[in-house]
DNA sequence: ATGGTTTTTTAGTTCCCACTACATAAACAT
DNA sequence: ATGTTTATGTAGTGGGAACTAAAAAACCAT
Protein backbone atom coordinates (compact mmCIF):
# COMPACT_ATOMS: atom_id res chain seq x y z
CA UNK A 1 0.00 0.00 0.00
CA UNK A 2 1.17 3.10 -0.65
CA UNK A 3 2.24 5.96 1.88
CA UNK A 4 1.01 8.87 1.02
CA UNK A 5 2.32 12.61 0.73
CA UNK A 6 4.55 13.35 4.47
CA UNK A 7 3.51 16.60 6.35
CA UNK A 8 5.51 18.99 5.42
CA UNK A 9 5.21 20.77 9.17
CA UNK A 10 6.46 19.44 12.81
CA UNK A 11 3.41 18.60 14.33
CA UNK A 12 5.11 19.73 17.84
CA UNK A 13 6.79 22.87 16.56
CA UNK A 14 3.46 23.88 15.21
CA UNK A 15 1.33 23.16 18.09
CA UNK A 16 4.17 25.56 20.15
CA UNK A 17 3.41 28.26 17.30
CA UNK A 18 -0.58 27.76 18.11
CA UNK A 19 -0.03 27.45 22.05
CA UNK A 20 2.02 31.23 21.94
CA UNK A 21 -1.25 32.33 20.55
CA UNK A 22 -3.97 30.91 22.67
CA UNK A 23 -1.69 31.53 25.44
CA UNK A 24 -1.55 35.74 24.85
CA UNK A 25 -4.92 35.55 22.92
CA UNK A 26 -7.18 32.92 24.55
CA UNK A 27 -9.51 30.38 23.22
CA UNK A 28 -12.21 33.06 22.00
CA UNK A 29 -9.69 35.91 20.78
CA UNK A 30 -6.90 33.56 18.60
CA UNK A 31 -8.31 33.80 15.25
CA UNK A 32 -8.01 31.09 12.90
CA UNK A 33 -5.86 32.99 10.08
CA UNK A 34 -3.39 34.28 13.31
CA UNK A 35 -3.33 30.84 14.10
CA UNK A 36 -2.53 29.32 10.98
CA UNK A 37 0.09 32.21 9.75
CA UNK A 38 1.97 32.28 12.98
CA UNK A 39 2.26 27.83 12.34
CA UNK A 40 3.42 28.23 9.10
CA UNK A 41 0.45 26.50 7.66
CA UNK A 42 -3.05 26.91 5.33
CA UNK A 43 -6.23 26.26 7.25
CA UNK A 44 -6.97 22.75 5.43
CA UNK A 45 -3.34 21.23 7.14
CA UNK A 46 -4.78 22.77 10.17
CA UNK A 47 -8.05 20.96 10.04
CA UNK A 48 -6.24 18.03 8.85
CA UNK A 49 -3.85 17.02 11.93
CA UNK A 50 -6.20 18.94 14.51
CA UNK A 51 -10.01 18.13 13.52
CA UNK A 52 -10.85 21.61 14.58
CA UNK A 53 -9.94 25.14 16.67
CA UNK A 54 -11.11 23.17 19.39
CA UNK A 55 -9.19 20.09 18.90
CA UNK A 56 -6.29 22.68 18.14
CA UNK A 57 -6.61 24.34 21.71
CA UNK A 58 -7.17 21.15 23.14
CA UNK A 59 -3.87 19.46 21.84
CA UNK A 60 -1.63 22.66 22.37
CA UNK A 61 -3.47 22.81 26.07
CA UNK A 62 -1.60 19.24 26.66
CA UNK A 63 1.50 20.88 25.29
CA UNK A 64 1.21 23.40 27.74
CA UNK A 65 0.86 20.97 30.75
CA UNK A 66 3.43 18.67 29.98
CA UNK A 67 5.91 21.61 30.80
CA UNK A 68 3.81 23.34 33.68
CA UNK A 69 2.99 20.23 34.71
CA UNK A 70 6.74 18.87 35.27
CA UNK A 71 7.53 21.97 36.92
CA UNK A 72 5.05 21.37 39.19
CA UNK A 73 5.94 17.90 40.04
CA UNK A 74 9.37 18.92 40.94
CA UNK A 75 8.10 21.53 43.33
CA UNK A 76 5.77 18.96 44.33
CA UNK A 77 8.84 16.48 45.09
CA UNK A 78 10.70 18.74 47.73
CA UNK A 79 11.38 16.93 50.96
CA UNK A 80 9.41 19.24 53.27
CA UNK A 81 5.84 20.31 52.93
CA UNK A 82 7.05 23.79 53.33
CA UNK A 83 9.80 24.01 50.76
CA UNK A 84 7.54 22.50 48.08
CA UNK A 85 5.10 25.30 48.35
CA UNK A 86 7.87 27.83 48.78
CA UNK A 87 9.26 26.26 45.77
CA UNK A 88 5.09 26.04 44.05
CA UNK A 89 4.29 29.63 44.63
CA UNK A 90 7.87 31.31 44.33
CA UNK A 91 8.60 29.69 40.81
CA UNK A 92 4.73 30.38 39.67
CA UNK A 93 5.55 34.18 40.70
CA UNK A 94 8.78 34.37 38.98
CA UNK A 95 7.57 32.19 35.84
CA UNK A 96 4.23 34.06 34.94
CA UNK A 97 5.86 37.59 34.48
CA UNK A 98 8.49 36.70 32.59
CA UNK A 99 9.41 38.92 29.38
CA UNK A 100 9.00 36.76 26.01
CA UNK A 101 5.62 34.30 27.84
CA UNK A 102 2.30 35.59 28.09
CA UNK A 103 1.76 36.75 31.79
CA UNK A 104 -0.34 34.41 34.32
CA UNK A 105 -1.16 30.87 33.85
CA UNK A 106 -2.71 29.82 30.59
CA UNK A 107 -5.39 27.65 31.96
CA UNK A 108 -6.81 30.98 34.37
CA UNK A 109 -6.61 33.70 31.55
CA UNK A 110 -7.37 31.38 28.16
CA UNK A 111 -11.34 31.46 29.46
CA UNK A 112 -13.51 32.37 32.14
CA UNK A 113 -16.20 33.77 30.24
CA UNK A 114 -17.08 33.62 27.08
CA UNK A 115 -20.01 32.66 24.70
CA UNK A 116 -21.72 29.10 24.65
CA UNK A 117 -19.86 27.91 21.67
CA UNK A 118 -17.02 27.85 24.12
CA UNK A 119 -18.55 26.73 27.00
CA UNK A 120 -16.65 22.98 26.41
CA UNK A 121 -13.43 24.87 26.88
CA UNK A 122 -14.07 26.73 29.65
CA UNK A 123 -15.27 23.50 31.37
CA UNK A 124 -11.90 21.98 30.47
CA UNK A 125 -10.00 24.50 31.55
CA UNK A 126 -11.50 24.86 35.29
CA UNK A 127 -11.15 20.78 35.06
CA UNK A 128 -7.40 20.95 34.63
CA UNK A 129 -7.65 23.70 37.26
CA UNK A 130 -9.10 21.42 39.71
CA UNK A 131 -6.48 18.35 38.83
CA UNK A 132 -4.06 21.22 39.57
CA UNK A 133 -5.82 21.84 42.67
CA UNK A 134 -5.87 17.89 43.47
CA UNK A 135 -2.48 17.20 43.02
CA UNK A 136 -1.25 19.69 45.63
CA UNK A 137 -3.82 18.22 48.03
CA UNK A 138 -2.08 15.02 47.48
CA UNK A 139 0.91 16.40 48.71
CA UNK A 140 -0.49 17.49 52.08
CA UNK A 141 -2.05 14.44 52.49
CA UNK A 142 1.18 13.20 52.26
CA UNK A 143 3.13 15.42 54.26
CA UNK A 144 0.14 14.84 57.15
CA UNK A 145 0.50 11.42 57.22
CA UNK A 146 4.22 12.04 57.12
CA UNK A 147 3.98 13.54 60.32
CA UNK A 148 5.18 17.04 58.26
CA UNK A 149 1.75 18.64 58.76
CA UNK A 150 -0.23 18.67 62.03
CA UNK A 151 -2.70 15.88 62.86
CA UNK A 152 -5.56 18.88 62.59
CA UNK A 153 -4.56 20.01 59.04
CA UNK A 154 -7.58 20.05 56.41
CA UNK A 155 -5.44 18.97 53.25
CA UNK A 156 -8.42 20.46 50.56
CA UNK A 157 -9.03 23.16 52.09
CA UNK A 158 -4.99 23.93 52.29
CA UNK A 159 -5.36 22.88 48.85
CA UNK A 160 -7.60 25.09 47.75
CA UNK A 161 -6.31 28.10 49.52
CA UNK A 162 -2.85 27.58 47.78
CA UNK A 163 -4.71 26.92 44.65
CA UNK A 164 -6.25 30.41 45.29
CA UNK A 165 -3.47 32.20 45.65
CA UNK A 166 -1.98 30.46 42.45
CA UNK A 167 -4.74 31.63 40.67
CA UNK A 168 -4.71 35.04 41.93
CA UNK A 169 -1.19 35.66 41.04
CA UNK A 170 -2.37 35.19 37.08
CA UNK A 171 -4.79 37.37 37.65
CA UNK A 172 -2.45 40.01 38.78
CA UNK A 173 0.39 38.97 36.32
CA UNK A 174 -1.95 38.91 33.27
CA UNK A 175 -2.62 42.82 34.72
CA UNK A 176 0.69 44.05 34.68
CA UNK A 177 1.92 42.96 38.20
CA UNK A 178 5.92 42.86 38.57
CA UNK A 179 8.11 39.87 39.81
CA UNK A 180 9.19 41.77 42.88
CA UNK A 181 5.82 42.42 43.58
CA UNK A 182 4.09 38.76 42.47
CA UNK A 183 6.78 37.34 44.92
CA UNK A 184 5.89 39.35 48.32
CA UNK A 185 2.45 37.89 47.75
CA UNK A 186 3.74 34.11 47.50
CA UNK A 187 6.04 35.31 50.61
CA UNK A 188 2.88 36.42 52.40
CA UNK A 189 0.28 33.53 51.76
CA UNK A 190 2.95 30.73 52.89
CA UNK A 191 2.31 32.38 56.70
CA UNK A 192 -0.67 30.03 56.35
CA UNK A 193 1.34 27.21 56.91
CA UNK A 194 1.66 25.70 60.01
CA UNK A 195 5.27 24.58 59.85
CA UNK B 1 -36.81 75.07 20.53
CA UNK B 2 -37.91 71.61 20.19
CA UNK B 3 -37.42 68.77 22.51
CA UNK B 4 -37.05 65.87 20.22
CA UNK B 5 -38.97 61.96 20.83
CA UNK B 6 -38.39 61.35 24.24
CA UNK B 7 -36.66 57.63 24.61
CA UNK B 8 -38.43 54.79 25.12
CA UNK B 9 -36.79 52.86 27.56
CA UNK B 10 -34.75 53.71 30.71
CA UNK B 11 -31.14 53.85 30.46
CA UNK B 12 -30.14 52.29 33.77
CA UNK B 13 -32.63 49.42 33.41
CA UNK B 14 -31.13 49.06 30.24
CA UNK B 15 -27.48 49.05 31.71
CA UNK B 16 -28.30 46.35 34.12
CA UNK B 17 -29.42 44.36 31.15
CA UNK B 18 -26.27 44.75 29.44
CA UNK B 19 -24.22 44.28 32.45
CA UNK B 20 -25.51 40.54 33.07
CA UNK B 21 -24.57 39.67 29.81
CA UNK B 22 -21.32 41.72 29.78
CA UNK B 23 -20.71 39.33 32.96
CA UNK B 24 -21.73 36.08 32.06
CA UNK B 25 -19.91 35.91 28.53
CA UNK B 26 -17.26 38.52 29.22
CA UNK B 27 -16.65 41.44 26.76
CA UNK B 28 -15.82 39.49 23.55
CA UNK B 29 -18.13 36.95 24.26
CA UNK B 30 -21.16 39.22 23.97
CA UNK B 31 -22.42 40.32 20.97
CA UNK B 32 -25.02 42.75 20.26
CA UNK B 33 -27.65 40.46 19.17
CA UNK B 34 -27.83 39.38 22.52
CA UNK B 35 -27.19 42.62 24.42
CA UNK B 36 -29.78 44.33 22.28
CA UNK B 37 -32.21 41.43 22.76
CA UNK B 38 -31.71 41.58 26.74
CA UNK B 39 -32.04 45.30 27.09
CA UNK B 40 -34.99 45.40 25.02
CA UNK B 41 -34.07 47.84 22.02
CA UNK B 42 -32.69 47.87 18.61
CA UNK B 43 -29.12 48.45 17.69
CA UNK B 44 -29.44 52.31 16.46
CA UNK B 45 -30.90 52.64 20.31
CA UNK B 46 -27.94 50.95 21.55
CA UNK B 47 -25.46 53.25 19.66
CA UNK B 48 -27.10 56.85 19.88
CA UNK B 49 -27.36 56.21 23.91
CA UNK B 50 -23.88 54.95 24.60
CA UNK B 51 -21.81 55.47 21.18
CA UNK B 52 -20.52 51.75 20.27
CA UNK B 53 -20.17 48.47 22.44
CA UNK B 54 -17.14 49.80 24.19
CA UNK B 55 -19.01 53.05 25.49
CA UNK B 56 -21.58 50.44 27.03
CA UNK B 57 -19.39 47.95 27.77
CA UNK B 58 -17.75 51.34 30.28
CA UNK B 59 -21.50 52.37 31.21
CA UNK B 60 -22.26 48.97 32.36
CA UNK B 61 -18.84 49.10 34.29
CA UNK B 62 -19.66 52.11 36.10
CA UNK B 63 -23.00 50.74 37.06
CA UNK B 64 -21.46 46.92 38.34
CA UNK B 65 -18.80 48.86 40.33
CA UNK B 66 -21.05 51.52 42.18
CA UNK B 67 -23.04 48.10 43.41
CA UNK B 68 -19.63 46.42 44.45
CA UNK B 69 -17.36 49.18 45.52
CA UNK B 70 -20.95 50.34 47.55
CA UNK B 71 -20.20 46.70 49.58
CA UNK B 72 -16.22 46.87 49.39
CA UNK B 73 -16.56 50.58 51.11
CA UNK B 74 -18.70 48.97 53.67
CA UNK B 75 -16.72 46.17 54.58
CA UNK B 76 -13.32 48.18 54.93
CA UNK B 77 -15.30 50.58 56.71
CA UNK B 78 -15.04 48.05 59.80
CA UNK B 79 -13.93 49.54 63.17
CA UNK B 80 -10.85 46.77 63.45
CA UNK B 81 -8.80 46.03 60.21
CA UNK B 82 -9.42 42.78 60.85
CA UNK B 83 -12.92 42.67 60.86
CA UNK B 84 -12.84 45.01 57.84
CA UNK B 85 -10.98 41.66 56.10
CA UNK B 86 -13.47 39.47 57.60
CA UNK B 87 -16.31 40.70 55.84
CA UNK B 88 -14.18 41.60 52.68
CA UNK B 89 -13.16 38.64 52.22
CA UNK B 90 -16.23 36.60 52.98
CA UNK B 91 -18.57 38.91 51.73
CA UNK B 92 -16.93 38.02 48.63
CA UNK B 93 -16.48 34.64 48.40
CA UNK B 94 -20.36 34.39 49.34
CA UNK B 95 -21.40 37.06 46.58
CA UNK B 96 -19.10 35.41 44.34
CA UNK B 97 -21.01 32.11 43.70
CA UNK B 98 -24.72 33.22 44.27
CA UNK B 99 -27.50 31.59 42.05
CA UNK B 100 -28.82 34.28 39.86
CA UNK B 101 -25.74 35.83 38.96
CA UNK B 102 -22.32 35.11 37.35
CA UNK B 103 -19.89 33.57 39.08
CA UNK B 104 -16.67 35.49 39.76
CA UNK B 105 -15.94 38.95 39.31
CA UNK B 106 -16.57 40.87 36.52
CA UNK B 107 -13.43 42.47 36.93
CA UNK B 108 -11.38 39.69 36.86
CA UNK B 109 -13.75 36.64 34.52
CA UNK B 110 -15.11 39.90 31.56
CA UNK B 111 -11.35 39.78 30.04
CA UNK B 112 -7.92 38.47 30.44
CA UNK B 113 -6.52 37.92 27.38
CA UNK B 114 -8.15 38.56 23.74
CA UNK B 115 -7.70 40.05 20.52
CA UNK B 116 -6.10 43.60 20.05
CA UNK B 117 -9.25 45.08 19.53
CA UNK B 118 -9.91 44.79 22.84
CA UNK B 119 -7.02 45.40 24.59
CA UNK B 120 -8.42 48.87 25.88
CA UNK B 121 -11.28 47.22 27.61
CA UNK B 122 -8.46 44.87 29.26
CA UNK B 123 -6.46 47.47 30.31
CA UNK B 124 -9.72 49.01 31.82
CA UNK B 125 -10.38 46.28 33.82
CA UNK B 126 -6.83 45.69 34.78
CA UNK B 127 -6.54 49.31 36.15
CA UNK B 128 -9.89 49.03 38.30
CA UNK B 129 -8.59 46.36 39.98
CA UNK B 130 -5.49 48.19 40.75
CA UNK B 131 -7.80 50.95 41.83
CA UNK B 132 -9.99 48.41 43.94
CA UNK B 133 -6.22 47.17 45.41
CA UNK B 134 -5.15 50.74 46.29
CA UNK B 135 -8.26 50.81 48.33
CA UNK B 136 -7.14 48.10 50.28
CA UNK B 137 -3.99 49.28 50.66
CA UNK B 138 -5.22 52.51 52.48
CA UNK B 139 -7.37 50.63 54.95
CA UNK B 140 -4.01 48.71 55.95
CA UNK B 141 -2.19 52.28 55.88
CA UNK B 142 -4.66 53.67 58.36
CA UNK B 143 -4.69 51.10 60.57
CA UNK B 144 -1.31 51.30 61.09
CA UNK B 145 -1.57 54.39 61.85
CA UNK B 146 -4.11 54.08 63.93
CA UNK B 147 -2.01 50.88 66.05
CA UNK B 148 -3.95 48.25 64.28
CA UNK B 149 -0.94 46.87 62.78
CA UNK B 150 2.68 46.14 64.18
CA UNK B 151 4.98 49.09 62.33
CA UNK B 152 6.58 46.78 60.45
CA UNK B 153 3.71 45.77 58.47
CA UNK B 154 4.06 46.52 54.42
CA UNK B 155 0.38 47.84 54.30
CA UNK B 156 1.12 47.76 50.02
CA UNK B 157 2.35 44.12 49.81
CA UNK B 158 -0.66 43.06 52.20
CA UNK B 159 -3.02 44.65 49.92
CA UNK B 160 -1.67 42.98 47.26
CA UNK B 161 -1.73 39.38 48.54
CA UNK B 162 -5.61 39.95 49.95
CA UNK B 163 -5.98 41.24 46.30
CA UNK B 164 -4.42 38.46 45.24
CA UNK B 165 -6.50 36.14 47.19
CA UNK B 166 -9.71 37.66 45.83
CA UNK B 167 -8.95 37.55 42.54
CA UNK B 168 -8.31 33.35 43.10
CA UNK B 169 -11.26 33.28 44.67
CA UNK B 170 -12.96 34.58 41.24
CA UNK B 171 -10.88 32.21 39.51
CA UNK B 172 -12.42 29.00 41.52
CA UNK B 173 -15.69 30.83 41.39
CA UNK B 174 -15.79 31.21 37.74
CA UNK B 175 -15.14 27.64 37.85
CA UNK B 176 -17.77 26.48 40.01
CA UNK B 177 -16.36 26.26 43.14
CA UNK B 178 -19.01 26.06 46.30
CA UNK B 179 -19.61 29.03 48.57
CA UNK B 180 -18.16 26.21 51.50
CA UNK B 181 -15.05 26.23 49.31
CA UNK B 182 -14.93 29.46 49.08
CA UNK B 183 -15.14 30.51 52.92
CA UNK B 184 -12.48 27.90 53.66
CA UNK B 185 -10.31 29.81 51.55
CA UNK B 186 -10.94 33.03 53.28
CA UNK B 187 -10.68 31.94 56.16
CA UNK B 188 -7.45 30.58 55.48
CA UNK B 189 -5.87 33.66 54.18
CA UNK B 190 -6.76 35.71 56.70
CA UNK B 191 -4.48 33.56 59.10
CA UNK B 192 -1.93 36.21 57.70
CA UNK B 193 -3.16 39.41 59.01
CA UNK B 194 -0.79 39.57 62.29
CA UNK B 195 -3.75 40.76 64.62
C1' DA C 1 6.10 4.78 -15.35
C1' DT C 2 1.45 3.96 -13.21
C1' DG C 3 -1.93 3.80 -9.53
C1' DG C 4 -3.09 4.55 -4.78
C1' DT C 5 -2.81 7.48 -0.79
C1' DT C 6 -2.19 11.47 1.76
C1' DT C 7 -0.93 16.44 2.09
C1' DT C 8 -0.83 20.96 0.26
C1' DT C 9 -2.55 24.93 -2.31
C1' DT C 10 -6.04 27.82 -4.11
C1' DA C 11 -10.01 29.79 -3.72
C1' DG C 12 -13.63 29.90 -2.12
C1' DT C 13 -18.24 28.94 1.26
C1' DT C 14 -21.62 30.41 4.82
C1' DC C 15 -22.44 32.80 8.79
C1' DC C 16 -22.38 36.14 12.21
C1' DC C 17 -19.97 40.18 13.80
C1' DA C 18 -20.13 45.33 14.90
C1' DC C 19 -22.17 48.96 12.97
C1' DT C 20 -25.34 52.31 10.06
C1' DA C 21 -28.45 54.79 6.19
C1' DC C 22 -32.84 55.93 5.86
C1' DA C 23 -37.48 56.55 6.47
C1' DT C 24 -40.96 56.96 10.15
C1' DA C 25 -42.71 58.34 14.67
C1' DA C 26 -43.22 61.19 18.76
C1' DA C 27 -42.29 64.89 21.34
C1' DC C 28 -42.10 70.54 21.70
C1' DA C 29 -41.97 75.60 19.92
C1' DT C 30 -44.11 78.83 17.31
C1' DA D 1 -51.00 73.13 11.72
C1' DT D 2 -46.07 73.40 10.74
C1' DG D 3 -41.24 72.92 11.47
C1' DT D 4 -37.53 71.24 14.35
C1' DT D 5 -35.45 67.80 16.93
C1' DT D 6 -34.53 63.44 18.67
C1' DA D 7 -35.64 58.37 19.00
C1' DT D 8 -37.17 54.24 16.73
C1' DG D 9 -37.81 50.35 13.38
C1' DT D 10 -36.48 48.27 9.03
C1' DA D 11 -33.22 46.62 6.55
C1' DG D 12 -29.25 46.53 5.38
C1' DT D 13 -23.51 47.34 5.05
C1' DG D 14 -18.70 45.52 4.79
C1' DG D 15 -15.66 42.52 7.01
C1' DG D 16 -13.79 38.78 9.32
C1' DA D 17 -14.98 34.49 11.57
C1' DA D 18 -14.56 29.20 11.21
C1' DC D 19 -14.37 26.01 7.91
C1' DT D 20 -14.11 23.26 3.20
C1' DA D 21 -14.43 21.55 -2.00
C1' DA D 22 -11.50 20.52 -5.50
C1' DA D 23 -7.32 20.24 -7.91
C1' DA D 24 -2.37 19.83 -7.79
C1' DA D 25 1.72 17.81 -5.57
C1' DA D 26 4.61 14.48 -3.17
C1' DC D 27 5.36 10.29 -1.51
C1' DC D 28 5.28 4.62 -1.88
C1' DA D 29 4.32 -0.01 -4.03
C1' DT D 30 4.19 -2.56 -7.96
Amino acid sequence: MAMGRPRAFDVDEALDKALSVFWEKGYEGASLSELTSAMGIKPPSLYAAFGNKEGLFRRALDRYEEVKGGLMDEALAAPGVRQAMEQLLCHAASLQCEKGAPHGCMLVTAGLAGGEESSAIRDELARRRQASCTRIRKRFERAKKEGDLPGDTNPAALARYVTAVMNGISVQAAGGATKKELQQVAEMALKVLPV
